[in-house]
DNA sequence: CATAGTTTTTAGGCATGTCTAAAATCTATG
DNA sequence: CATAGATTTTAGACATGCCTAAAAACTATG
């Protein structure tokens, strides 16, 4: 077994990797919360490990072994949150500050006690894909709903679930995965749009929808505009 | 809050305290495998932090605060043992291992839900008293099946819960906390118990029958043997 | 294309919690 | 009541994972 940190280092490149291509020291002391220089020899231990691959001063990227243990984590960490809502009802908010800590200790057993329980789902409370056991993961293409035009609409696919005022925030308009939204109109210069969902208008500032995906954008295409 | 190692000398002190009045340093040391030595160190620590009362050469107590932490464990536990039995139908035998991880990582809010959800539980699967969440914990008094003399019968209260093979045997027998039990005879020398469960009867190992603790016993009662 | 500014690494420390070996203290017995 | 044997404590080390300060290396711009 590893350790708690190394855990959350694999994890953490795991998802910089995803958007970001490329994974530097810096990028995840922000997104760690701890200092270069403790990412530096952290860095350096993963690489002995053969979990990541090291080039001086050009960033690292995980081994398939590593790979493994990152979707591992996310796996308990989703399936977690998944758990925790669906069963004890715990608010959407609020279920992925307690997956942060369970998800280093949930043994195979209750993994897969939780996964029966819940049906064998594929996706999180904020529509997040869950890994499957042996480690495939099935991510949806989606666009922010921030880059959509007025008259187009989508379904809400994922929505961004680290900051709970956020999260909040979203539920207060219904903008749950699988929810269709229509944008009517955006105002220029970063500001706010108007959605339809439900057949309600809702304002809603940009920064937030930047933090909502949504996929099968149809109505009027990009050329048009 | 504390460190997952100070929790666990806590509790272990205060399951120590409970059966044994003096707790050395190489009782903690037995139970929490580790060198006298470390215990000496930790020992230290937790006196500075006023957990516990130490004189030199002489055990350790808990104070009130750290009693109340303890307790606070204790109850994470055993609300965790019932939960995963009762919620995720973990095997009795299993409980305790998986409970010993997450007792340190359970916050408030799930605590509260988990008790919801049982019902506010009184007793875990192995029949010891949950504490409440003030730190009021009931205790039956309850002597070993093995001190029950042939004719006595008395109903289980609580079965040692840290052997798994103990566990899957006693379970055998059918003998559940709130079952009755009746002695049948006793072989001298440290021999084998005959009991009789749900009319059943059963050859038990004395070491086994020192585990299973009985309440209310009836019957021929010590004098007439 | 030199250099200022940024990023990354190295060097050296610290806290936690463990260990072994040896010293100090206690205790039970002859 | 002295001392052998057990228990406890002290001393010193080590692994993990974090930190700050400073050096090294990269990169972007005038």
């Amino acid at each position: 077994m590893y350790t708690e940190s190394i855990e959350d280092y694999l994890k953490a490149i795991y998802e910089i990797q995803k958007e970001e291509k490329h994974v530097s020291t810096s990028s995840l002391s922000r997104k760690l919360g701890v200092a270069p220089a403790s990412v530096t020899s952290m860095i350096k231990k993963l690489s002995e490990k053969k979990l990541i691959t090291h080039k001086l001063y050009q960033g690292v990227k995980l081994t398939k072994a590593g790979r493994k243990i990152a979707l591992e984590i996310i796996r308990h960490h989703r399936l977690i949150e998944l758990y925790l809502a669906e069963a004890l009802g715990v608010p959407w908010d609020r279920v992925h500050q307690e997956a942060e800590t369970w998800e280093h200790v949930l043994s195979e057993d209750l993994e897969n006690r939780m996964d029966a329980v819940l049906g064998h789902p594929t996706r999180d409370p904020h529509g997040s894909p869950i890994p499957s056991r042996d480690g495939t993961i099935i991510e949806i293409d989606s666009i922010p709903l921030a880059d959509l035009n007025p008259g187009q609409s989508g379904v809400v696919v994922e929505v961004s679930d680290h900051d709970p005022n956020l999260l909040r925030y979203i539920a207060q308009m219904g903008l749950y995965p699988k929810t269709e939204v229509e944008v009517i109109s955006i105002e220029p210069f970063g500001g706010p749009i108007t959605i339809k969902v439900e057949d309600i208008s809702h304002i809603l500032g940009i920064e937030a929808a930047r933090h909502v995906f949504v996929t099968g954008a149809t109505g009027v295409p990009d050329e048009v505009i």
